[in-house]
RNA sequence: GCCGGAGUGGCGAAAUUGGUAUACGCACCAGACUCAAAAUCUGGCGAGGUCACACUCAUGUCGGUUCGAGUCCGACCUCCGGCACCA
């Protein structure tokens, strides 16, 4: 330890020593309890911004504590280095993917180990490495042979300016969640994966993790799979023996329905309309909505048109005929494809009715909720469709509905529905709204389909022993849209498995969110080479206690993960629902953009960006990682501000220096000491001390991390106000001194490594490093109630709820006692006087409130 | 439009089950050291009021419950985020 803190010498210093002694690696034969820290696995885009440098010190953190606690933590990192932005390179700079992605990954490898995190770095993965990649497709094998993966024509979600498929997550509002391109639609062949045979599990499992995920994460994936209970209904086609199907959550306003609307790409509609005369117009119309629906950017903003076919359906439930409609507004890929039309009881339909003059009908009529507890089975609801200027879509009791009128929606929907079933012209039904997930790119910076097809067998799955299906170095990159790999002919051009004739591969690559999904499970064994991994280590570690990223990945990367366990564990891999029991999602980091006053995220785009290495040049690792934890709660948007950070450098300053006085009085144990006679003053560090160690403990397990740094300031504060002289000090003054730094400085740890490392070496702990401790026993201190006890309280006496005088007593003062040391107080008593004392109301330890009139 | 979340000093923010509002830090002001500055150290810092106390007012606005409300309830305002024809 010198006498002055330079944090470049000592980070630099301690980096190269855990690297040396192989610090953070860790064993699945290590048996203390196992702890699994994780945080998203970045993009290599070349360079780490403040986002990724706040994610890594809130997982980094994290690892330390539990690490100081004694666990076994594994806490790693890779590399998603597959995707666009490398193929977008070679596209425009003709350089080669491969090398991009390797150089990029270097240099961000060196940013992470200056930053100084904690990682395991022999679990190092990179999804672009044939290793890995290898299990990529072995998966999708797994799923193929499932009928999990399977290919269809499909109009998809292409990216005209990426020049890419991409799937309903990555194009949700109809642009491109990349580049913000207006999405259009195109056919081709596409493999899919069976995502909607899990649907019901991806709500239902919610339960399994909703004490651990953020409300808004669980709702957003709760949407995205759009769970929703109703019914089917047929309506039965005059003169004919064609029915439509329509799906309804409102069964109880079917008397209601004055049309039944088709969407104009609906599969039925060229059979029904083949003795039509409107044939031709409904045609051209169908055209057309297709079309708008191709090129529409914001959904929502259309204007609802529609057709009446002629053709007329009959209402089970009433017997009524009602018109056969076809319209823009009705999506072919949700539900039948079909709607009953209720105007008086829908928005949409209500619109629709208005512009075409259909009639409104209203059949369900609002309720009190006295009238519907007193009489839940018949109550009498007036009807004013004449007057309705909107659709009415509350539940409430049904009017002109035949039998069923009087009863209440909730009644009324499952009775419906039980009926219909027993007259077979419908059912109970559930319905989702998402979809099956594309996976097929026409991409080469991916992992390869493992298919081949053979004009003799056609298609035939790569067999296992063949993997991996490896990626030519090359291939030409015109950026048009068509595979790559197609036009590397060595790479097409292949042998059957079966038949040994002449075959060829399948030139799409495989959605980057696939290597995701599964990724942390490889950490576990990343080595192997005969299986994804092996069960027996995985379970060790798995499922993740935290996970620690960014809320953009809320919905597509977060379902799929989540989909591929489920997976993993109907294959026999895994024996739990849910992957991750814990997520955290940190704020954004924002910076003002320059020459406004808005704070935005940090872009290149926006020229506010911060560099990591400049900070950490002007100001070192820990304070710029202990400002980044300290400047706002985890999950706050963090402003950037460099004042902050500077702050955070004096900090760990005057804690350096405060340690630099003291290290050598501190360098020789001063032996068991009696401490039963000191001072006040050291026994209130003591206090502190112990109190500081029982918040930061249980902040962290909150992850409350500002909170956990702000409490280590003040031990702080304490401990320099403390008037002890390093030289001429008590042995017991030096004791309670050292139990007070060492304590500061094991719990700094986690925020601010290197630093604590160079401390506690200066404290004569060169046979225990911090970064040891696993070898050598837990180091967290451990906080003694009793001494963080106070010795006497202060309690607050209020007047009618106004603070007017404060008591100090002792912390076991009765309630008598405190009521009457109140009444005996000067001030209150001056404010009692010629008043009447209605009541006094003490809280022990807490507050007296003398209420007087 | 619908669904969430949040409004506390000049700023980032704290505040067990309702119980001393503004911890910790930044910025700012004053002082010490210095020829001077930076750094460092000491003190101050919600608003009004006072020589100083006292006192009054303050957690987006208005109302309610309570001995007592940043916290609970109702209505409203503002900002942020998500979804957007899902029947």
């Amino acid at each position: 330890m010198d006498e002055k803190y330079f944090p470049e010498q000592v980070e630099t210093k301690w980096q190269q020593r855990w690297a040396e002694m192989k610090a953070f690696e860790v064993s699945p034969d290590d048996t203390r309890e196992k702890f699994y820290c994780l945080e998203m696995l970045p993009y290599p885009s070349g360079f780490l911004h403040m986002g990724h440098v706040r994610n890594y010190s809130i997982g980094d953190a994290l690892a330390w504590f539990k690490r100081l606690q004694g666990f076994n933590v594994l806490h790693p990192i890779g590399w998603d280095s597959f995707g666009q932005p490398a193929e977008q390179a070679a596209i425009k700079r003709g350089v080669n993917p491969r090398d991009w992605t390797e150089e990029n990954i270097a240099h961000m490898r060196g940013q992470l180990q200056r930053l100084g995190i904690s990682y395991d770095w022999s679990r190092e993965i990179a999804a672009h490495r044939s290793d890995y990649y290898k299990w990529d497709q072995w998966f999708f094998l797994k799923m193929l042979e499932r009928s999990l993966a399977y290919k269809k024509v499909s109009q998809v979600n292409w990216c005209p300016k990426e020049h890419t498929v991409l799937s309903n997550e990555q194009s949700s509002g109809g642009i491109c969640w990349r580049c913000s391109t207006p999405v259009e639609k195109r056919d081709l062949e596409q493999w899919f994966l069976r995502i909607t045979d899990y649907a019901e599990q991806l709500v239902a499992d919610i339960d399994q993790i909703e004490s651990g995920w953020p409300e808004k994460v669980l709702k957003r994936q709760r949407d995205w799979v759009g769970r929703s209970e109703g019914a089917f209904i047929d309506f039965a086609i005059k003169d004919s023996d064609n029915k439509i199907r329509v799906f309804t959550t409102r069964i109880d306003t079917i008397f209601g329905a004055t049309a039944v609307v088709l969407s104009a790409e609906h599969p039925m509609l060229e059979d029904l309309l083949k003795d039509s005369a409107l044939k031709s117009d409904i045609e051209a119309f169908a055209a057309k909505v297709k079309s708008q629906r191709a090129t529409r950017g914001e959904l929502g903003d259309e204007v609802k048109e529609g057709l009446n076919t002629g053709i007329l359906a009959i209402n089970p439930f009433s017997g009524e005929s009602v018109p056969v409609w076809v319209a823009n507004y009705v999506l072919v890929e949700y539900g039948t494809g079909a709607v009953m039309s209720v105007p008086a009881h829908d928005e949409r339909d209500f619109e629709f009715a208005q512009k075409y003059s259909l009639p409104i009908r209203q059949v369900i009529a609002p309720v009190t909720h006295a009238q519907a507890k007193a009489e839940p089975t018949s109550i009498t609801g007036t009807d004013q469709s004449a007057e309705m200027n909107r659709a009415f879509i509350d539940y409430g009791v049904l009017i002109n509905s035949g039998d069923w009128g009087g009863k209440l929606s909730e009644f009324a929907i499952p009775a419906m529905t039980a009926f219909a079933e027993k007259d077979g012209f419908g059912e109970g039904a559930i319905t989702y709204r998402i979809r099956d997930w594309g996976v097929s790119r026409q991409r080469f910076w991916g992992a390869p389909v493992p298919v081949i097809y053979c004009e003799k067998c056609g298609m035939v799955p790569v067999p296992y022993e063949q993997l991996p299906v490896l990626l030519p170095a090359t291939a030409a990159f015109t950026g048009t849209g068509e595979s790559p790999l197609a036009g590397v002919p060595e790479f097409v051009n292949t042998e059957c498995p079966n038949c040994h004739g002449a075959a060829r591969r399948d030139t799409d690559t495989m959605d980057t969110f696939v290597d995701s999904s599964w990724y942390f499970f490889r950490y576990c064994d990343p080595r192997n080479e005969d299986s994804a991994f092996s069960s027996d280590i995985v379970k060790q570690w798995t499922p993740v206690h935290q996970y620690i990223g960014g809320d953009s990945h809320a919905v597509m990367h977060l379902i799929y993960t989540r989909f591929w366990t489920k997976f993993m564990r109907d294959i026999g891999l895994v024996s739990f629902d849910e992957p991750v029991k814990k997520l955290l999602t940190q704020g954004m980091v924002t910076n003002r953009v320059e020459g406004t006053d808005e704070w935005k995220a940090m872009s290149k785009s926006l020229g506010n960006g911060v560099d990591p290495d400049e900070m950490i040049a002007a100001f070192g690792a820990d304070a710029t990682r202990l400002f980044v934890l300290f400047a706002a709660p985890v999950e706050n948007e963090l402003r950037w501000l460099e004042s902050g950070i500077e702050g955070a450098v004096r900090f760990l300053r005057r804690v350096y220096t405060l340690v630099w006085k003291w290290q050598e009085r501190l360098s020789n144990p001063e032996g068991t000491v009696d401490l039963s006679g000191i001072s006040t003053e050291a026994r209130a560090l003591r206090r502190k001390t112990h109190q500081t160690i029982a918040k930061v403990t249980a902040d962290f397990e909150q992850l409350h991390l500002n909170t956990s740094i702000a409490a280590l300031m003040e031990l702080f504060n304490q401990l320099s106000e403390f008037k002890a002289d390093p030289v001429e000090s008590s042995p017991a003054d030096v004791a309670v001194v050292r139990e007070a730094l060492e304590s500061l400085v094991v719990m700094l740890t986690p925020f601010a490594p290197h630093i604590a490392e160079e401390i506690w070496e200066g404290l004569n702990h060169s046979g225990g490093l911090l970064s040891g401790s696993p070898k050598v026993g837990p180091r967290w201190p451990a906080a003694d109630p009793e001494l963080a006890r106070s010795e006497e309280l202060e309690i607050p006496v209020q007047v009618n709820g106004k603070l007017r005088s404060r008591l100090i007593t002792s912390p076991d003062v009765s309630e008598d006692e405190l009521r009457s040391a109140a009444l005996a107080d000067e001030r209150v008593q001056a404010l009692v006087d010629g008043h009447e004392v209605v009541k006094v109301v003490v809280v022990p330890k807490r507050l007296v409130n003398v209420v007087i009139r």
